[in-house]
DNA sequence: TATTATTTTGGTCAATCGTACTATTTTAAT
DNA sequence: ATTAAAATAGTACGATTGACCAAAATAATA
């Protein structure tokens, strides 16, 4: 299973133990779903279509996962919490300054959109939780956890911004991001200029994490200008 | 058909004539397809889903749609064409200055994207988009009407920058605000804060554009900071 | 009214789907 | 070597899908 090409890209927390046969062949049906669902979109996913992928008969899909809601579940458990290990991974950097982190920030989170992964997976993850509950809930938690990092930086470059304007912020920068997937992704249009973007998104960023006061964006502010 | 909850948000543009009643029965798919999309999404789409819609026989929907993919490219064509009238429509206010133009862009878009209409379909055409290259060329198309507009306002606000930066502001001004659909759009967890998301938007879009430099965001300027 | 074009119906077809079930083979422990 | 558990293969069922087709119903026209 180290061979699979998209050998570590899941977090996969089997709960039952078994023989090593069966482990290899749980991990391999979730690689070639997700394998599909890159390729081809959540639409050709089947127990077939796996089966096929797998080598493996459509009855021994259904031995390791008795529902397809099931094995969704546990796809979507596997590829969320893979982002968020790589994400607190990548930024534990304690002790690097405020304005740094921010840096880092923007510059890992505009590269990971750029892979073929990243930019298929997370249009799907929208859609499907604009359909399914417990999807909205888990994808909802990865983007929280997110925010979190977003919101310390802030705190530490603009003390005195309140709470809910903070934590707005955070949400304006993190979607703010997001929104470059469909437009400088894998293969799309504006994917050869993502050096100006995350250079554009850096100035920007930081002039108004900087200088932002609840002043400028309180609901009050409504109808003068500065 | 004016008596469709959906009426008036397509842009139908029938080729073949006919009796009107076939031209009632042609539309009447279209905007049942619609509500289906916007309700459960791309893939409970289908020719017996729409015929219950219409109440209307599954031979019949086939009629007007000879295939399923036809049906869908026109749907597409008719969501789409109408985004850009409402959009060419909202936005042809000659006169009023740069700065003002700029504010009524966020808001205009920002507001859209609380809609359910909207914050259902555009994820829907993201996804298609990644499997449909005819879908990505018309949804490219739309965005690329869209930034002709802000390309106009960068241009009064920053006459200096070049013309390569500045469409690449306009694209990251335009995705940044597209971001925003999946967290704050209708029934979304920060909908209820899109009054201050818009504020903070118009401060840091103002403040950027006009204060934006070659320099800031040059290639080279990839080891130094301000 | 008779004729023609258009719309509608109802049914059929092959393909695919998720799922359940049994039988067989493989594996690990005794 | 025996046995129980685990894994795999194969098949079949009911449901749904896109699509096709002939007949019937409707509307416009001469």
């Amino acid at each position: 299973m180290e061979t699979h090409p998209l050998y570590g890209e899941l977090k996969i927390t089997r709960k039952k133990s078994g023989y090593s046969r069966g482990k290899n062949g749980y991990e391999h049906i979730l690689f070639a779903t997700l394998n599909i669902l890159i390729e081809e979109g959540y639409n050709s996913i089947s127990f077939r279509n796996i089966a096929k992928a797998c080598d493996m008969n459509v009855g021994n899909v259904n031995y390791y996962f008795s529902s397809k809601q099931e094995l969704i579940r546990q796809l979507l458990e596997a590829i969320i919490g893979h982002y968020e290990d790589e994400f607190d991974k990548s930024l534990d950097q304690d002790g690097i300054a405020a304005e740094d982190r921010l840096r880092a920030y923007i510059t890992i989170v505009l590269e990971d959109i750029k892979t073929k992964k990243t930019t298929r997976l997370f249009p799907e993850l929208w859609v499907l939780a604009n359909q399914d509950s417990f999807v909205a809930d888990r994808v909802e938690a990865l983007y929280r956890r997110a925010r979190t990092y977003l919101n310390k930086i802030i705190l530490d470059l603009n003390p005195d911004l309140p709470a809910k304007e903070r934590e707005t912020l955070a949400l304006f920068l993190s979607a703010s991001m997001e929104g470059m997937t469909t437009f400088a992704g894998y293969n799309k249009p504006w994917a050869d200029h993502m050096e100006l973007i995350i250079n554009i998104t850096t100035k920007s960023f930081l002039d108004l994490v900087k200088n932002i006061t609840v002043n400028d964006i309180s609901a009050l502010s409504n109808s003068k200008k500065s």
